[in-house]
This record gives C-alpha cells, sequence and structure tokens, in this order.
DNA sequence: GGAGGCGCTTAAAGCGCTTTAATGGTGCTG
DNA sequence: CAGCACCATTAAAGCGCTTTAAGCGCCTCC
C-alpha cells in the first residue's frame, strides 16, 4: 500500500483516479469536469472534491483524440513583428469568449509560413487565422478547401478565404483630414514602395487630397518600409525651396526617420512641420517620439477574425467574406497648426 | 466506388488508409513513417509511395497520446517582448537539433505566467524553458518537482531550476572597459530601478569603475525600464557644471531617452558625449538611433538552454546548473574617443 | 533432419479521454 | 399493482496512433 502509493504519486492522476476517489464511474467525471448537463449536484461535489484533492488535470492530447470537434483555431504569426504580438493577445480574448482555443505557430528565419501552417493542420485545429500570410492567393485558396481560412492585414484577390483588413486608404485619408483641418496645405507623403499594401495607402493619400481641392501640391517622395527611407526622403522634401508644411509616412518606422532629419536640421515638430506616421506602434508611443499615427484596431481586427471562423464552423456560412475595418488616426504630439504665413 | 470516394476524400486519411493502400499492416506504415529500422526496403517504398499518394499527415494529438515520450519542451513568452521573439527563433532551431519539438505558449495582458504554464503541463511536455520569468523563486522550484525547468534570462535564487543567463555585470564592465579605452573618465550609469538584473548590471557597473581606480567618478542616477526614465536622467546629469562625458543606461530603451534630450539639447553625439544602452534591441538597430550597446547572445542562451533540458531529460542529470553566457559590446555609432581636454 | 537463429511482419494491447446507448432505480399514473 | 416515463449513472466502443511480443518463413549448422 505505502509503496504502491509512493510509486503512484509519481504519474499524474488520470480520469480513472478521479473515478475511484469518487466512488463513480470514468463518464460521470468526465460530465462533470466539462460542465455537461446530466450529473446529480451530489455527483458534482464528490467528483469536484475528488478531483482538488488528486490535483487532477485533463490530459490535453487524450482530450483532443476522443473528442468529436478539437474548438481549436490555428494561428500563424510571425514573432519579430510587435504588430503580430498585439493582435495575438486579442485573438486570445476573442477566441475564449467563443469558447475556442488557440494553437501558435510562428514564423521565424529557419521556419517558414508553409512549415507554420502545415504543423497547425496536424494538430486537429478546425479553422485558420493567418497574421499577414505571404503565400501567394491561389495556396491561400487551396487550404481553404481543407478549412476555413481568414487573412487578416492583407487583402487577397481571388478569393475564396476570408479576409480581414483595416481600410488603410481611410486612414491615410483620415490623417490628410487632420493635417487640413490643422491648415495644413502643402503635404507631402513618403512611400512605402511596391505592394498591396503600400499602394493602398499611397491612392489613400492621392483622393484624400484631391477630395480637399489640394491635388496641385501632390507630392508622393520615394521610400520602403524602413527608417533609413524616412530619413532620406525628409533631406530630399527640406532641400527644395518651398518645402512641405507636413509629412505623411507609410508607416511608423519611416515616420522616425523623417522626425530624426528634422530634429538633426533644428526644424521644430510640430511648429514648423508636422509629421503622421502608421501603426500605432510600440514606437511611435515612445514618450520622446509621441508620433501622430494611424492605428488599426487590432481587437476590432481581431474579433471580426474570430466571428469569421466560428461563422463559418457553426454557422455553416459557406459565402466567402471580406470585412474592411475603419482606422483610427492617434493624434499625439508630432502634428500642431501649419505654421502661420506660409 | 465513385461514391465512396467523393465521401472518403473528405476524410482525412488516417494510418489504416495508408496500410490498406500499400497492402501492409499499420505497424509498418508506422515504422516505416517514423523511420524506425526493421521494415524492408520494398516495404519502405510502398508504405512511402501509399502515403504520398493519399497525401497523408499523421494525427499529432494521436501520435502524442500513444507515444511514451513526446518529446515536446514547452516555452513561455512574453509575446510583447522584442527579445523573447529573437529567443523563441533560436530555441526553435536548438530543438531541432535535439530532435525535440516546441510548444509555444505566451503571457499577454490577460493571460498570465500562471496559465501560460497550465497549458504547457496539460500538453504533454516533458520540459519547460521560461524566458524571464516572473514567478518567485520558491514557484518555480515547486514546478521543478513536477518536471525540469529551466529560467531563462533571470537569476533564480533557492535552487533546484536550471538557469541559463548572460553575465550582465560583465556586460556593463565591457561597456565601462570600451569607454575607459576611448580616453573617458567621467562615466554615468542611468540605473533601471529595483530588481534582480538592474541590481546586478548596476554592480558591474561600479565594479568596473573601481578596476579601472576610477571610483571616485563614480555616479548612478536613478531610472526605470523606460526611455522618459533616460531623458529624466539626462536632464540631471548635464544640469551639472561637470557633467559626464559618457552614460551607460540599464537598458535601450532608457538609452534612448537620453539620446533624445543630448539631441534635442544640441549635444554632439558622440562628439561630446558617448552613450551606450543594454539589449541591443531592433530599437538600437534603427540606422539612426545606432546605439552602442550589450548584447545578449540569444542564440548562444538558448542552445544552453536546451541543452540544460536534454541533459536532464536523456543524460539522467538531476544536479541543479545554472550557466553564465558572456554578452558581448556592439559598438555602434554612439561612442567616440573622449572629447579633448575634459 | 531437426534445432536454432535471423529478418520481417503483424496482431493486439494500450495511451487517457469522450460519447452514446443501455441500465437500473424512482415516483407517478391508471 | 402493473406500466410508464424520467432521471442519474455507467459500460463499452471508439479517437488514430505506437509499441511489444509473437508469428512466420527461411536459412544455417551440427
Amino acid at each position: 500500500m505505502v509503496v504502491l502509493g509512493a510509486e503512484e504519486s509519481l504519474r499524474r492522476p488520470r480520469l480513472q483516479d478521479v473515478a475511484a476517489e469518487a466512488g463513480v464511474s470514468t463518464a460521470s467525471v468526465s460530465l462533470v469536469l466539462r460542465g455537461v448537463a446530466g450529473p446529480s449536484s451530489a455527483t458534482r461535489e464528490r467528483v469536484l472534491d475528488a478531483a482538488a484533492r488528486l490535483g487532477y488535470r485533463p490530459d490535453r492530447a487524450a482530450s483532443l483524440l476522443a473528442r468529436r470537434r478539437s474548438r481549436l483555431i490555428g494561428v500563424v504569426m510571425d514573432v519579430r513583428s510587435t504588430f503580430h504580438a498585439q493582435l495575438v493577445e486579442d485573438v486570445h480574448e476573442a477566441a475564449e469568449e467563443h469558447g475556442y482555443d488557440l494553437v501558435l505557430s510562428t514564423v521565424t528565419r529557419t521556419r517558414d509560413e508553409g512549415r507554420a501552417v502545415e504543423t497547425l493542420l496536424d494538430s486537429r485545429c478546425e479553422a485558420l487565422v493567418l497574421l499577414g500570410p505571404e503565400a501567394p492567393a491561389s495556396r491561400l485558396s487551396a487550404l481553404d478547401r481543407q478549412l476555413p481560412v481568414v487573412a487578416v492585414g492583407r487583402p487577397v484577390p481571388s478569393a475564396g478565404v476570408d479576409v480581414v483588413r483595416a481600410a488603410d486608404d481611410e486612414g491615410v485619408g483620415q490623417a490628410v483630414d487632420h493635417l487640413v483641418g490643422l491648415g495644413h496645405r502643402r503635404i507631402a507623403y513618403v512611400d512605402g514602395g511596391p505592394g498591396v499594401i503600400p499602394a493602398g495607402r499611397r491612392r489613400g493619400y492621392q483622393r484624400a487630397m484631391r477630395r480637399h481641392r489640394l491635388g496641385g501640391h501632390l507630392q508622393v517622395v520615394a521610400g520602403d518600409h524602413g527608417e533609413e527611407s524616412g530619413a532620406r526622403a525628409a533631406r530630399e522634401l527640406f532641400a527644395s525651396d518651398l518645402p512641405p508644411t507636413a509629412v505623411i509616412t507609410y508607416n511608423d518606422r519611416s515616420a522616425v526617420g523623417v522626425l530624426d532629419t528634422l530634429l538633426r536640421g533644428g526644424v521644430d515638430v510640430p511648429g514648423a512641420v508636422s509629421v503622421v506616421g502608421y501603426d500605432d506602434s510600440p514606437l511611435s508611443r515612445l514618450a520622446h517620439v509621441d508620433l501622430t499615427t494611424v492605428s488599426q484596431d487590432s481587437g476590432q481586427l481581431m474579433r471580426h477574425a474570430v466571428a469569421a471562423v466560428v461563422e463559418r464552423l457553426d454557422g455553416g456560412r459557406t459565402a466567402h467574406r471580406e470585412v474592411v475595418v475603419p482606422p483610427r488616426l492617434v493624434v499625439r504630439g508630432t502634428t500642431g497648426p501649419a505654421p502661420a504665413g506660409v
């Protein structure tokens, strides 16, 4: 007895141990622990007691295998991206509300999106949420034939997969509105390079400027996603004899580059020049950067993503869906009234 | 046949389907697919063919349940930390080399370390790697009695759990050496607040200064982990009439605060003042920050962490172990020769 | 020619849980 | 008091894989 006890204590208690301890069947224990209606309150109590006494923890692998449905959503993220980090925080909450659990799989230097997805497929996920997927649309469509897939943050043509993304053009539009409201007219835009996301933001700038009848002041400078390109663009912009009074950039990193050049040049921000970024990244929140920027409401994004999954899984929806979430301008310290007399 | 085919094609093929297709038993298929010695090469080929033809993918949950050992290492990270992101990339590689797989569990706003650990315990992990754990040493020790635990990046007194961390004091020491080598003598340190990690770095500064017989120039200014504290510390330091010619900070964020204050004050960096951070975070690599900083070799850190796990799991080690990895000074653009004549 | 050995293969017993159909015990009705 | 409905409970059949011992044919050796 003692020896047995000693041996047994090394082993994790199983459902059967709890059943024995409570003097009921494993079926009852399973029902009670999952909160399924049926067992009497007397049984409930005994089972709960026994489980607590033994420190029982259900084995996920076994439970997963036995369960009809896994209620698991696979999420592919890039662990290097702070924005993905934000999204992951929010997807956790959203999934929980619907009674789903998550399996995370990350892309790294040595582990591409394909690998990340395969791991999830092997883990009984019922649906996939891909954060900023890089695979071509055709591959995503193929995946979608296996299980519901939603792409977050990136438009995917040739549909099939659901898409949840922010209205980037509108976001830049809001930035323009904000600046125009502050009296700015010469508003330049630092581009983000090729790609579908940069294109959307650029378009937003152009449209908003025209909407304000400022088509004559349109000025797009080449750039990419790094801060160095912002610095370069700023040098170019402010070498002219009629420089802009405001600059909108493709993203926050580029904006930080612009800010740095201005700061080094002794240009007052926002006194002489206003700067707006895009992403509301942790960078922009650094107290001494304090960048006005455009936020993609990650909470809303992920709520929609999870909702899309749940509708297809539990609601039987089959039609493709694209949700476009409005972004939100976050006004911080790098924007102010246009300087007088220019 | 056609109807059956249509129905069947919806179901994922199982081991049995492959066995049937290849005309062998499931046991053989299992052996072949796992690369276990035994099956003849003829059998191997037929099985591999059949598996490929059906697009078979093993079910992880089932495999996990049936396997004696899971060969799974659980990793707890904070998804918000860029340093953890780096560590996760490296732990993937290290684990793979030893034939282990990973399960990631992340801490978020709404999901604390305890929850993250529980998920892993329920997932059949054989060992836990905790990145920068926050739990008290007692809790970690308790956990360690259930399964091998290694804490990364944080010293844990009252041992039991293995520890892998960088020699922070030595890192700051290297920074001091570097600055002294450049002719600096009035080297100030911006502190990181309470806690065991800040304490280690502070100690490193003090010792190194004394080692260079600069004890008389010791100057520690209060601060914390944010950039605002760095900015404040810089204002304090440079209000004095004999300001330092170099500043070392607790971390990169603090250093960025210092840099910002200096830049706004028109102080030339590194001409008039040199600045050194700590962490080699992505922040420090931004081209216009280009901060000299101390890097904790994450690759080495994680290789040691995984090695520690493997030794306990496969090597039968039971003795506690603490590995201290030397950090590395990364010289970038914010440090230079001490200004002449001061 | 039979014992023994060797190389493949496989039947079958789980892994720890879920789920369904069946069991038995109640109290109620006619 | 037989008959019925109803509730709580449980036996048992999996979930898809791994693993072990046993089986089988064939060869070698005394």
